[in-house]
DNA sequence: TACCGATATGTTTATCTTTGCATAACGGCA
DNA sequence: TGCCGTTATGCAAAGATAAACATATCGGTA
């Protein structure tokens, strides 16, 4: 190695989070209900979805029932009994935002590890 | 207006937070550190920027531990005692953080403006 | 019609975070 | 030397957040 060696090495992570708000910043689209919507379409059922998730029943629920007021229509259509005991599915919203989301957020991983290797050669010098 | 009216507007806000963390993922540098440099910068002292970020001087305190714990080299010199009591300032190290970071910030915050607009336009169509 | 499994929702617990309080050390200055 | 204001730090109290628990509802199916 050279002649500084690695003692000032930058050996910090960038890290960061989304979400969507209202304009008073109450209520809020967190990365959560982003995930809860794509395990909503690939599994069927909310309660799947959370525990895939990892989070409560309670809390998906919750976060879900937020996030649709806060858009001001529904992202999924959730029916109770049946043959499986209910299930639940996307609404076409509800995929076209998942589209857009997933799209920003390449863009904004672009940039912040962009951003993060400049950060960590100003650092290192 | 036009035929379609604003039935479809997307009024919901695009919100990010940025931290530095260890590989782990537990120590954490937020943007709160960040704010609190620039106080202590700005007034030479913890407690007076602490309470102008508006967070106890408890938290700061231990924040600021972490942060320096975390990037292993220390981001202010403090004394205790003295004319006004003590007086804490900015390292060079701190000093070159805050740069770096600024800039990282503007860069940033244009980044995700622009993939705003995008996720609007999308979500009006 | 009784049962099953998922949605729906209020209530209580537990966990995590932040504040608040107490106390000590420090070093100029009156 | 005693006072002041700030740093330094442990510990208890308060607040915020999420999990757990308890029911109720619903609609196929055995």
């Amino acid at each position: 190695m050279g002649k500084r060696g690695k003692s000032n090495r930058f050996n910090v992570f960038l890290n960061y989070k989304l979400w969507l708000s209202s304009m008073s910043g109450d209520g809020i689209i967190s990365e959560e209900v982003y995930t809860l919507l794509n395990g909503i379409r690939d599994k069927g059922s909310l309660k799947a979805a959370a525990e895939d998730a990892g989070i409560s029943y309670r809390k998906a629920w919750g976060d879900l029932k937020q996030a649709e007021s806060l858009l001001g229509y529904d992202l999924t259509e959730k029916t109770r009994g049946g043959k499986k005991g209910g299930h639940s599915e996307l609404t076409p919203a509800a995929k076209k935002l998942l589209e857009a989301y997933a799209a920003l957020q390449e863009k904004l991983d672009d940039a912040v590890e962009e951003a993060y290797l400049e950060l960590k050669k100003k650092m290192e010098n």
